[in-house]
DNA sequence: CCGTCTTCTTAACCTACATCAATGCGCAGC
DNA sequence: GCTGCGCATTGATGTAGGTTAAGAAGACGG
């Protein structure tokens, strides 16, 4: 059970020794996962915090229609949960799903609470992740109600180019609230204006 | 200086007495704003966070094309602020305007210290704020990937039905991401299918 | 190296919503 | 009781992006 890269986050982001740290990670869980698999389904309750150790995961709900809506992606170092379903203990709407193979470090309430407890910086940092957290759903949220598709994916390329290459453009596609086909549509229109200068 | 609402709603929510409450709020200011009065501007720094007393205020950016986005509306009882700005330091990219003569209480950075020290219970209750909003936020981004403009006209009649009375439908749309005119042909729309039935 | 699968692209057509412009209408101020 | 203003409605027309359907291009397992 090792979660290099989650230690290293915590250790630049608190103030704590490495092996305190060390000791707390252990009682977490590692969990390896195919490409594909699912970390939590609709329906289900959300327990755990994922932080992202290698590949790539998913977020996203499936509309009544059938077609999928991208809420987020987590690359290494991210964290992704349903926080609705986690922390008020309701079934979750989400999925959170694999795109590559991938190991995350299942965090759990337990592993909040001897931090909060040992490290008294943790408040504080948590705190920063939450606002972090609200920071970027809101300049999406402005950006749904004022950008144009066009508008939204260079802002995404711009924001995630690492993200852009890893994923199908479907799944872009479905995190700007656009269409593949258009999504295609308007790249062309881009490669066009760049080839044109 | 007195804010009755805030003080019930903390101490509602927080293991705390009321004169131990009272003497914190002391140190909040409470602000009496006219109708269409400014709390914050774009580009200002946000240094508090406004609790609603008494009538009802709105979070909105402008884009470049000029066009006005609501981020939120606050009435009595509601927290609002640009927590983007307040809390990494930024200049804001938001207003928040009264829609009606209001009274908000400021919070200040002070404030929350003071109740983080001497409520312990106060570190879960903000975290639960924090939750709150992020559930929301996150509710309206699925919302805003997935719906109609008539799914997401319903689900803010359903949400806030008080709001819906209080606000001109110019803002609602601006809330919904359409414009006027589309609401006024949404709700005709639905007004035959009601009669139909 | 072939067949299958998935993703991406392209084209023709469609629709939800935007835009533009005119009209109506309630209500505040004089 | 007028007058003007802000807001809602309505109609005609435009357009971004959706839908459907087909083919092209990689990716991958056997």
């Amino acid at each position: 059970m090792n979660s290099p890269k989650l230690k290293s986050f915590l250790i630049s982001n608190l103030d704590i020794e490495e092996d305190e740290i060390s000791s707390i990670l252990k009682s977490c869980q590692v969990k390896n996962v195919k490409k594909d698999a699912f970390l939590l389904r609709e329906n289900e309750h959300c327990k755990h915090t994922f932080f992202v150790e290698i590949g790539l995961l998913r977020q996203y709900s499936i509309d009544d229609k059938g077609k999928e809506h991208t809420i987020s992606f987590a690359p290494e170092n991210w964290f992704v949960t349903d926080r609705e379903s986690a922390y008020f203990n309701q079934s979750s709407a989400y999925y959170i799903q694999a795109l590559e193979d991938s190991k995350a470090v299942m965090i759990d309430e337990n592993f909040f609470l001897k931090l909060s407890e040992k490290i008294p910086s943790f408040i504080d940092f948590n705190n920063k992740l939450l606002h972090n957290h609200i920071r970027h759903l809101q300049k999406r949220i402005n950006m749904l109600l004022s950008s144009s598709a066009e508008e939204r994916y260079l802002e995404f390329v711009e924001m995630y180019p690492d993200i852009l290459l890893r994923v199908p453009q479907t799944m872009v596609a479905s995190y700007l609230g656009i269409t593949p086909e258009s999504l295609s549509r308007v790249r062309k229109e881009l490669a066009r204006k760049n080839f044109k200068k």
